[in-house]
DNA sequence: TTAATTATACTCAATTTGAGCATAATAGAG
DNA sequence: CTCTATTATGCTCAAATTGAGTATAATTAA
């Protein structure tokens, strides 16, 4: 019944490679390869007769392309719709359908500056660590509410993805936001798609080639939601840290500030870290040098450490 | 420098259709299609030009195939090696690779009984409702202890996955777990992979086709751990149930026994559910009938209930 | 009528959390 | 050398949550 339907397809492994430079969570970006003039994911083709799992073959091309060593690798997504792009215009040839796999990889460092991408750059509304960004009742809410409309199904997505008007927000749903703002029309990649005709005049957040702001958004939201049960921040701290930087890194991840003597009360209580016996020097009374008590290769079950978010997260 | 690699797959998709069934979690098997005397999940092909997304193509073939009503589906992972019966004995063409994508899907009923397979067949060593499964001290653990010998890692890694000797039992690491004892050669797949020369005496747990075994692992671990900070449950109850269901349901998919009480507690905590007025009638003393509050449709950002696991849970 | 069975209300100590104050140790300014 | 800004760290305390019960209510079946 199906022989006049191809099955076959090519597969692409994209990843959202994650660091933190100073107090910014940052992203590998590509150069623009189409026509627009924005960042991409880096992305590579799947090889199946050359390695025999898509783990192997993205850290192939990981560290072929950009030299970097990643620790923590984890799979994200399959998408089988090929960003939503393959509807609007689109000049490949008519069979060449094409499967990508998302990937959060964390790396400790980010050499060479220019290539990696500040996160709140492509997502401003998604930064509250200086308190609730403006952009979100002066751009975005005002917008969202107007094309939500009397629209039962759209309040409640709109209420759950955002907290709008009286629930707190939640910092894990940054793809639902994303995906509410591309069916609004509110981001750029809606244009680019043919979904929305009209260029839209806001700026909210740069854009991404394809579908790669939604990959990116599914990392944010992937990692903010591991963060609370399993220590993988330690994948993106140096061998040896002060608790201030764990909390800094951590805050910078969940866009979010977090209550210091508690943060390190639950450090003290789940044992994840051992003192080094040196201090760090900086302005300020030195810090004591921690480093982290496990093997990273077998954190992935760890229990991790709880995240002293406060009680009241609105407005 | 890639022309002489083909990029080229067939896709299938997988999926661990889950039910329960009275006390016992089940899933919707296919009978055997090899010459192995092993049920398998049903998986079918995604063609790409007649589905956009691949979850409407699973959707489709679902409900073509099963005729069931299929709510809630999630993705599992993908996997690049086609479980890794492609290592050993293989009898397809050269060229033909297969990626598999592996879903979880929840249905509210699972009629003709023998299509579904209960879930503690294939994994005894996973229902503790009863207490610790004597499978355990008196098959595995002895074995896998003499497979780790003085191996530090192996050790460590049966320490996470099993909580041996000291440390608790974890329900959620039910795919580790299958995989320790994968790479020990203590499941029948290991030998069917070319693994493992020696068929082993032990019957632990009844093996399935290809890698569905593993799947079904992960199916099981992401449920296990999402019944704890999402509602997912009432995707597996009928429009109408008392307390004592919920907690029977929940109680069968982790395999493990709640605090009754407490349990309610969180129930009413979370107002997840609100009273349909009616009683039910059976024996000793009726109990109110309740309804999940909730669409359905979005219940999954919905907060959850904590489930009251207890303390001391080792031994 | 009674026993078995199931449901539900309520209690209470132990633990965990949210929020804060107090004090310690350093660098740099004057 | 002293003061101040700055960062680190120790400690407290009330509120909330959790673990683990006891007590009591409403049924069916014997």
């Amino acid at each position: 019944m199906d022989k006049n339907h191809t099955a076959s397809v090519l597969i692409d492994l994209s990843a959202a490679i994650v660091s933190v430079r100073g107090d910014q969570p940052v992203c590998l970006t590509v150069p623009d390869v189409s026509g627009y003039q924005t960042p991409g994911l880096p992305f590579g083709p799947f090889y199946p007769d050359r390695h025999r799992t898509m783990e192997i073959g993205l850290r192939q091309w990981v560290i072929e392309q950009t030299a970097l060593d990643i620790g923590y690798v984890e799979q994200l997504y399959t998408f089988g719709d090929r960003g939503r792009r393959s509807e609007g215009a689109d000049n490949k040839k008519e069979n060449e359908h094409i499967v990508s796999v998302g990937y959060l990889a964390l790396s400790k460092q980010c050499p060479q500056p220019d290539q990696w991408s500040e996160w709140y750059k492509h997502f401003p509304w998604e930064d509250w660590r200086e308190g609730r960004p403006n952009i979100l009742n002066q751009q975005i809410i005002p917008y969202l509410e107007a094309w939500a409309g009397s629209d039962e199904l759209r309040r409640l997505r709109l209420q759950q993805a955002f907290g709008v008007p009286d629930k707190a927000w939640n910092d894990e749903f940054v793809l639902d936001r994303y995906e509410l703002m591309y069916e609004a029309g509110l981001v750029w990649e809606a244009y680019a798609d043919g979904r929305q005709k009209e260029k839209i005049s806001a700026q909210n957040g740069i854009a991404m080639q394809l579908d790669h702001r939604r990959i990116l958004a599914t990392a944010m939201s992937r990692l903010r939601a591991k963060l609370k049960y399993r220590p993988v921040v330690f994948e993106l701290m140096p061998s040896a840290f002060t608790l201030t930087h764990v909390q800094k890194t951590t805050e910078a991840i969940l866009g979010a500030v977090l209550h210091k003597q508690n943060f390190r009360r639950q450090l003290a209580k789940n044992e994840l870290v051992e003192p080094t016996g040196k201090m760090s020097k900086a302005r300020g009374r030195p810090a004591e040098l921690f480093k982290f008590k496990h093997d990273e290769s077998q954190s992935t079950n760890l229990p991790g450490l709880r995240i002293p978010l406060g009680k009241s997260r609105n407005f």
